[in-house]
Formats: C-alpha cells, sequence, structure tokens
DNA sequence: AGTCGATGTGATAACGATTACTTTTACAAT
DNA sequence: ATTGTAAAAGTAATCGTTATCACATCGACT
C-alpha cells in the first residue's frame, strides 16, 4: 500500500506537508499542493481510515443492526440509511440481531471494538440495558429506530398504536365487527393491540379474545392463523407486520378463501409486495423518519463534548392507503 | 476508553503482558492471565480494532456491496452472509450500489480506505474494470457473487440461462407456446434469455421477437408488460427477477387476469412472497452458495501471499419448484 | 533598519496494540 | 557450584496519520 511516506519521499517534501495538502487544512502553498495531489492519484494512494482516525480520536463509521431484513419494511429502511450516511461521508458497519438479545449485544460489542462514531438499531428487547448504557457512557450517540426500548435514550418511532386505530376503523367503518388482530408480542411495543382495542371500544363493539392474538416478530404463524379463521371465521384481519400478511395469504390460499371477497386484510408497512397485489396498508413514512433519523444523529456525533441532556423522542404518524383488500359488507339501509 | 496501559496500570504489569494475556499467545502465566483478564473485565476494556489492525497490518472487515435491496433475493443473501461472516469472526462494512456504476466505484474505494480484508459483490457492469484491477493488484481477494462481470475474477454464480430453460421447459410441457419472457438485460448475463431459446428451439416453438423483453434489473417494467400483454396475449409468463413477478401481478390486477386462470407464471428466485402466494419458482440456492462464497474468500484472505493463480469460477444449478402458478393448458389426446 | 505578522515547510510526538528483543527468574542437569 | 534452558515479564520500536511546535522566508509598516 502506497503511504503518505512514499508521496513525501516522491515529491521531495515531508510526510506533514503530504497530509496538509491532502486534507487542505494549515498553511500549504498552492503549487505544492497540486503536485502533491497529482503524485498521490498517480501512485495510488488512498487514506489508511483506521490510521487517520487512530490518530484523530474518532471515526466516520456508524454502526447500524437490524432486527429482521426477511421484513421488506426493514430491507427499506436500511437501503435508506446506507444511502444517507454515504452521502454524509459515512461508513456502515452492519449488523444483524436476528430477533435475538444475545445475538445484539454481541453486536453492540463488536461495533464498540469498531470504536463507532454512533449506534442506530432496532431494539429486539430491554435486555441488554446496562450494556447499552455502558456505550452511552462512553459517549456514543444511540439512536433506538422504529422501537423504543430504553426509555431514556433517543427515539425515533411510528405511532403504532395509532396505525393500529386507523386499520381497525377502517375495517369497522366497512362493517366488519369480527376482526382478527395479529399483533406483535414483545415487551417494547404493545402498542399495536392497544389502537385495536381503542376502534373497537369506540365502535361498541365488544372484543373476543380469541381474536386479539399476539406473536413473536419473526413467529411463523400460519397455523395458529389457521386454527383461529376456521374456528372464529373472522370477516376481516389486521397484520401487524407484513411477514404476518404474507402468512396470512398462505393460509387464505391452503383454505381456499379469496381477498376481499371471502376476508378482507389490512397490513402493516407499505412494501413492494404490498403495493403489487394492491393491498391496504398502514404506511410507515421510510423514507423521511430514516433522513431524519441521519441526520438527528449525526447532530449529536457533531457536538460530541456538549451534553445533550434532553432525550430527543419523536413519533412519526402512520398513514392508511386504501386499496383493494377490504371489502363493504354493511347492509344498506 | 479503556487501555491496556490502563489494565496494566491496575495489574502492575507491562502492557506487553497485558497483550499477551488477551490473546493467550507467548509466554503468559497462568495466574497473571486470570488477573489481567478480571481487571479488563471489571474496567470495561474493549480492543481498539483500529489500532490492532494497524500493527498487524491486516483487519478483520469484509466489504459487502449488494446491487439491490429492494429485491427479497438479495435481502436473503445479505442476511445469510452477515450470519456466516459473524460466525467467522468478521466485521461487515455494507455498500449499496443501487445497479449504478459510480456509486458501485465510490463504495469500492470506500471498502480500499477501511483496509478490508476482501470484498464480496455483486457486480453492475464491468465499467469498473481497472478500479477492481487495482484492488486485486493490492492482494485484496474480490469474489463476484450470483454475477460475473469480470472473467479474471473469482465467481460463483447460479446458471442462469439453465434456470430460464427450466421454467420455459415447464411452461411448455403444460402446453404452452405464447411464452412470455422478461429477462434482464446487462452485459453481463444475456444467459436467461439464452435459457428461453434453447428451451424454444428444442420444442419446435417458434420465437416471437416481441415476447421476448429484456430490462434494467431495478426497471419498473408495468406499463411494458401491460402493453406487452394486451397486444400479444401471452398464455404464459416466465420473470426474469422477482420484482419482474411484482410487476406482473400489478399489471394483471390492473387487467382483471388471474393467475394461473387467466394467465401462467413462473418467478426467478423463491422469496417469501413468492412461496406464500405459491408462484412456481426458479429457486437459487441462497443458503449453500452464500455460506461456500464466505468460505471461499476467507481461505483466500488466509493464505494471503501464497500466489493463488487458478481463478475460482462455481457456477451452482438452479432448480425449479413447481407451484399453483402454473395451468395445464394442453389439449387431451 | 528593525520589528511584526503572515505564510510555507520540517521535525517530532503521539494514538493503542503488538512483537522482536532483552532481561530476569527458576530450576534442573552436570 | 556452575552452566543451561525454558518460562515469565519488561523495553521499545513500529504501523500511518495528524497536531503541535519550531524554524525560515518574505513583505510591510513604523
Amino acid at each position: 500500500m502506497v503511504t503518505m511516506k512514499d508521496i513525501a519521499k516522491a515529491a521531495g517534501v515531508s510526510s506533514a506537508t503530504v497530509s496538509r495538502a491532502m486534507k487542505g487544512s494549515g498553511y500549504i502553498g498552492k503549487d505544492m499542493k497540486t503536485k502533491i495531489l497529482s503524485i498521490a492519484d498517480s501512485l495510488g494512494y488512498v487514506v489508511d481510515a483506521n490510521a487517520q482516525s487512530m490518530r484523530t480520536g474518532t471515526t466516520n463509521t456508524i454502526g447500524v443492526i437490524v432486527c429482521d431484513i426477511r421484513n421488506s419494511f426493514f430491507s427499506m429502511v436500511l437501503m435508506e440509511m446506507i444511502q444517507e450516511l454515504k452521502e454524509s461521508g459515512y461508513t456502515v458497519v452492519l449488523g444483524y440481531s436476528n430477533e435475538d438479545g444475545a445475538t445484539e449485544l454481541s453486536n453492540l460489542k463488536m461495533m464498540l471494538a469498531s470504536r463507532v462514531a454512533g449506534i442506530i438499531f432496532t431494539p429486539v428487547s430491554n435486555e441488554n440495558e446496562s450494556y447499552i448504557h455502558s456505550l452511552h457512557g462512553n459517549g456514543i450517540p444511540i439512536l433506538q429506530l422504529y422501537r423504543r426500548a430504553y426509555e431514556e435514550l433517543n427515539s425515533i418511532v411510528v405511532d403504532d398504536e395509532r396505525g393500529a386505530y386507523l386499520a381497525t376503523s377502517h375495517l369497522i367503518q366497512n362493517g366488519h365487527t369480527d376482526i382478527l388482530m395479529l399483533g406483535v408480542d414483545s415487551d417494547i411495543s404493545p402498542n399495536r393491540t392497544n389502537g385495536y382495542m381503542t376502534a373497537m371500544n369506540e365502535a361498541h363493539i365488544p372484543i373476543k379474545k380469541n381474536l386479539m392474538l399476539k406473536f413473536q416478530p419473526n413467529e411463523d404463524i400460519k397455523i395458529e392463523v389457521r386454527n383461529v379463521i376456521e374456528r372464529c371465521r373472522p370477516t376481516a384481519i389486521v397484520a401487524g407486520t407484513n411477514t404476518f400478511g404474507l402468512d396470512v395469504f398462505a393460509v387464505c390460499h391452503q383454505l381456499g378463501l379469496h381477498v376481499p371477497n371471502d376476508i378482507s386484510l389490512v397490513v402493516f408497512d407499505d412494501v413492494p409486495w404490498v403495493q403489487s397485489f394492491d393491498i391496504t396498508a398502514i404506511a410507515q413514512p421510510v423514507g423521511g423518519i430514516t433522513v431524519t433519523a441521519i441526520h438527528t444523529l449525526i447532530n449529536w456525533i457533531k457536538r460530541a463534548g456538549m451534553e445533550n441532556a434532553e432525550v430527543v423522542s419523536m413519533k412519526i404518524e402512520p398513514k392508511l392507503i386504501s386499496r383493494c383488500s377490504v371489502k363493504n359488507i354493511r347492509k344498506i339501509t
């Protein structure tokens, strides 16, 4: 590898001058600068980011941990983040927690070893609290995205409760009362089922416990959903994640049920397959929220040292996108 | 941040001893080792991977560049890779080329700056040849995955031509002759349409040029597909990527056509939505190929210095998974 | 003429972990 | 008692970059 020393030798100057030419900082002669840059270019010089960060004590690396890449929603989020971070000059170190706390922890440790300048992650649970705190104590800005497991940490989330409320209300407005809610079971966000309950209560529809279920985010729920559909015959379903929505379709296919004629469906997250199959969806604003998250984090990084005591906790409004997967079954009056 | 020096001071030894205790290499007393490790633990010590790599001249970082994360297939590939690399002790730096050569190049440069130990990527085109060569010249093992843009570089790909052949043959066996091929247009892999042609020729079915199309991998092909379907009324479609498959469904929905009754469909890549909607698919073996790719790359890294002149170029067999999206329209004889 | 300040460059010391080399210690073999 | 040898631990240099300090040059102004 070509180093600054090599360039210095070729240009007949010291490596300090080469450094100044590269960064454009400090006093550097105009001619010398162009000369050095052209030599560097011809030798194929590339900075050693590791050496750079060791000397400066800072890196331009951001750690990102996603909980589930199979869920297209998180793929979209990841894509947006990478693009935005790259534009801001950051390198992304990627971890994958697979909804598992221990894996999340080992990823966090790896990122600390890489001396990341900040971390964005979708927490799996709140079981890594002490470690997260030690990171925070080390001055590493941490941002929770889409889930808020740690109250005292910065977070940007979508109002899931509101989303479930919108979905359920929409179904109620279309005449449905036997609505199956496939919620996410997690000590972090029991919110989606709350929204369901609010909408049902508001419409004075009694809630049947058999129709309000909670599952692990990465659970295969086909068998249970099939049982519920056969036993309770709901006329509509709210799928709390888009993978749950896929499972619903698989079950409907097994049972010969058609959406929306036999059963209506609203799905969380407006991902490509949901769009192509024209499914009514609760859209979480991926683009906006992601860019906001990145810029927020970068701001925290830049004013390191300043105590940013205030915990930022943003909550973003989801939208219902009405498409063709909901049938109006209201009796004509 | 806690350094080895801090631990050394606390333990009353030199930092060299601390280093030996950490690595377990060289001569180190048993008691001293446990003592040092416990002190390190209580102080919350974490190695500085940057300092480590500067000193040793090697990193345990692998660069991964994906071309399209929206395509669930690549999400699955990425997920597998991260898990496998993590198990092998590597850190992943992620780049996203978005099917764009210039973006690919800037990602490659970033990775060189990070002094990655190796690169796995799905090339966009062969336009970055000279830069790729310079990386190779710098002794960085590079592996092309799923696409082979650079002949002289190691590659692991699936036999796309064979996949298209399987898909087309399957449709022909089910009585279809007017088969629309939605291929991928790229100077890298014109193979999928080749397989289509082979199958058609074998069955002595004349190929209509209107039915053999090529598109950019990330192109929105809905309008063109709609036009072709309306004009040519094919009875079956081979979607060369699963995003093309989604577009086909969107168009069918617009036109009121149902799969498989009105039109049959075979899709490339056995991703979650394809499984849930019970679509006949050409499955590329994600798990196997990915693990193979990782291990291959790690082997190259480990025996750096040895000239590994032979270019590894693996081609893996795709499989047709027969499901419910193909209708048998053969006349009963 | 002499002082000041602005500018250009060199020399050098870190950053934190590793390692070749050296020193010390312990203990066995002669 | 002396030498030999292996284990344990210390010393210091090194990786590539950059920040700090020092030095030199030049023009301008009192």
